[in-house]
DNA sequence: GGTTCATACCTAGCAGCACAAGGTAGAGGA
DNA sequence: TCCTCTACCTTGTGCTGCTAGGTATGAACC
């Protein structure tokens, strides 16, 4: 499954965020996560994770810290702080506004044509 | 309320075509649809909604025709395309598995207890 | 007649961000 | 030795919303 950027771009904050809200992770793990959490359906890069934890953490909604694996690799560990869990819940409500127009949409509209309909 | 940039670029395309697979519609009531359909939670801008539909069209998304109003005043409609019903299902489809993580991580979150709980 | 508001379309310049592609480096196995 | 996985980072490109403008008509009000 392919997402689309600008849904990949909406989505990877909140996901982050709320990831990290679970626990402390390093970015790598995080990037393991989302593979997981959605059955393989989502498969970020690392050139789109870092810069964010990047971001994330110059905006105050992470902290990070330098550490060590048992097999002796650096790690760098991601911590969310009050500031980040209060714009998780800013984005959750965001996407609750969104989500529930949008299914309003699919709702009221004929179903959509499968792909495999169209080219049939 | 303020919906983040990133989260109008994911919902503006599946939102013009869910809206125009209910019927057609010209571009500044498809503005006020959206207020409409999200209670004025969401307001777009018309300078984000008119390339959008420029783009769409360029894509063979939808298709457009100049009509006018009783009132005299001139209004470009769009229709959705097949190619349109066929992107509007892969966009839901993409959603959807966003959606879907998104539940899962905001789910496991610690949430703060209920009276109940704390009584219990 | 003049002013203001709502309707109705369009565009240019800017800033932000995912992605591809590349780099660095250590650990473990064939 | 070489390859793969882990684990981090950065640069350049292309796309896209937003701000801020512009154009034009009709209706309501003074």
């Amino acid at each position: 499954m392919r997402i689309d950027k600008d849904l990949v771009a909406a989505s990877a904050t909140p996901l982050v965020l709320g990831i990290l809200a679970d626990g402390d992770l390093y970015g790598y793990a995080i990037l393991k996560r989302v593979g997981e959490l959605s059955g393989g359906r989502m498969q970020w890069t690392d050139g789109m994770l870092y810069p964010l934890l990047h971001r994330l953490e110059r905006l105050g909604h992470v902290s990070s810290s330098w550490g060590t694996s048992e097999a002796g690799r650096r790690r760098k560990h991601y911590a969310i702080t009050a500031t980040g869990r209060a714009a998780l819940a800013d984005r959750h409500a965001q996407w609750s506004v969104v989500a529930d127009t949008l299914r309003q949409v699919w709702e009221s509209a004929p179903r959509p044509a499968t792909v495999a309909e169209v080219w049939a």
